[in-house]
DNA sequence: AGATTCCGATACGGTCCAGTTTCGTATCGA
DNA sequence: TCGATACGAAACTGGACCGTATCGGAATCT
C-alpha cells in the first residue's frame, strides 16, 4: 500500500480530471499545480535527454526543482510517473478532411515525421523495440494511446479511399499503412536524412503511383 | 591499460583472426577457444532475453559455464564485449541474383523479416531509437556493418532496376528504400501480424504496381 | 620439474540510483 | 491560533551490478 489516501490508481491516468471531480477537500495544504506540471514538463525533457530507461528521478526532481518527496507524493513509483508523462503529452492527429486520400496521407505523415524530429517522442520508439523489458505497463500503455490511433486513423484515410474509388479496390490496407508508417520510422533522425521538406509527399506519391515501370 | 599484453583494441573487431594471425605463441595454458564461443552464444542470448541494456556480465558468465574473469580476460568491458557478441551474428545477405528486381527485394525484405522475428536482431532495433546512448561505439559499428549494407544492397537492386526499364526511371530510391524497409521495421514483432508468409512479397507488390486506382 | 598462463568460483569494493525518512518551513481550513 | 498537509533540501537505506582480486587447480611450454 503506497499510495495515500485518495491517490487510486485512476489518478496515474488523469489525475486532474480525478482530482477535480474528488470534491472533498482535504484538510491542510494543497498540492502545488504549478510543481505537477514542472515535474511531468522535465520528466519529458530528460525522456528526450537519456531515453525512458535513462531517465533518473532525482534528475526529474532537481529540473522541476522540486524535492523527490513532491515527486513520490504524486506517483508511487518511476513507471507510474512515466506513464503519467506521456500521458501528459498530447498530440492532436491531424483530422481527416476527406477530401482525398493523398492529402490526408499527406498531411498524417507530416505530423508524424514531426513528432520523430522530437526528441521526447523519438525516445519512445525504442519503447518497442526491446528497451520496454523494464516497464511493461507503459508500453501496453504507449500502444493503445498512441500507435495504434494513428494507424488506424491511416487505415480508415485508406478504406476510404478504397470507397471513392481513389485507390485500387484491391489494396491491402495493412501493408500499405505499415509501409507508409515504417517509412517515418526507418527514416528516423539518426542518418542522413534530416528534415527533408516533401518527404511525406514523396513517400505517399511514391506509393500511390508505385514505383514500376508502365 | 587494462587490456593485457598481446590484446589490442583490435582483438575486440576480431579476435579469432588475430589471434591467428598473431604466431608468437604465449607460455602457459591457451585460452579455450571454446569458453571464447560460449560467452559469445550466451551473450546473444541474453541480449534476446533482456535487452542490449539489460544484459549483465554476470548472467552472461553463469549461462556461459564461465566465470567473470574468463570474460573480463578477453574483453575490458561489458560495451567491447557487446560489440564482439554482435560481430560473431553474422547474417549473410542474399546475394541479388539480378533476374529480376522485385525477385531480388522480396528475397531481401524475407530475409529482414525473418531476423527481426530472431530476438537477438530484435533487441538491436532499439539501438537506434534511443537506446544506444551508453554504448555509442556499438551503436556507430551496427550501423556501418548492419544497416547500412542492407541499404546500399536494397539501394543498389533498385537502380539496377531502374536501369533495365524494371522500374520507373523516376524513382526516388531513397524513399523505395526507407518504404521498404520501414515496412519491416514497423510491421515488429509486437502487433497482431505474426510471421505471415507472403509479407515480404506483399509489400513489393504494393510498392512496385502502386496503390492509386488506374 | 618449473614457469607461466589459463580455468571456474567466489568474495569484495565501488558506484549508481530508486525509494524512504527527516527537518524546518509554508499554506490551507477551522 | 491550531491541526493537517504540502513544500524543498538533504541524508539515508538497500539493492543491483560493473569490474577487480584471490583462490586452488589445470594445461601447456621449456
Amino acid at each position: 500500500m503506497r499510495t495515500q489516501a485518495g491517490h487510486v490508481d485512476a489518478d496515474v491516468l488523469d489525475g486532474d480530471v480525478a482530482a477535480q471531480a474528488n470534491a472533498v477537500r482535504r484538510p491542510g495544504r494543497p498540492r502545488s499545480e504549478r510543481a505537477e506540471q514542472a515535474i511531468l514538463d522535465a520528466a519529458l525533457a530528460a525522456i528526450g535527454d537519456h531515453g525512458v530507461e535513462g531517465v533518473r528521478c532525482e534528475d526529474v526532481a532537481a529540473r522541476a526543482g522540486v524535492g523527490k518527496a513532491t515527486l513520490y507524493r504524486r506517483w508511487a513509483c518511476k513507471e507510474d510517473l512515466l506513464i503519467a508523462a506521456f500521458a501528459s503529452l498530447k498530440t492532436p492527429l491531424p483530422r481527416p478532411r476527406g477530401e482525398s486520400a493523398r492529402e490526408d496521407l499527406i498531411a498524417m505523415l507530416e505530423v508524424m515525421a514531426a513528432d520523430a524530429d522530437d526528441p521526447r517522442y523519438a525516445r519512445q520508439f525504442a519503447l518497442l523495440h526491446g528497451e520496454g523489458e523494464r516497464f511493461p505497463r507503459l508500453v501496453a500503455r504507449y500502444r493503445e494511446q498512441v500507435v495504434e490511433p494513428r494507424r488506424e486513423l491511416i487505415r480508415s484515410v485508406l478504406r476510404r479511399g478504397i470507397a471513392t474509388g481513389e485507390l485500387r479496390p484491391d489494396t491491402d490496407v495493412e501493408i500499405a499503412m505499415l509501409t507508409l508508417s515504417g517509412a517515418v520510422l526507418a527514416r528516423g533522425k539518426h542518418d542522413t536524412t534530416p528534415a527533408e521538406p516533401g518527404f511525406a509527399a514523396r513517400v505517399v506519391d511514391e506509393l500511390l503511383r508505385g514505383i514500376a515501370a508502365r
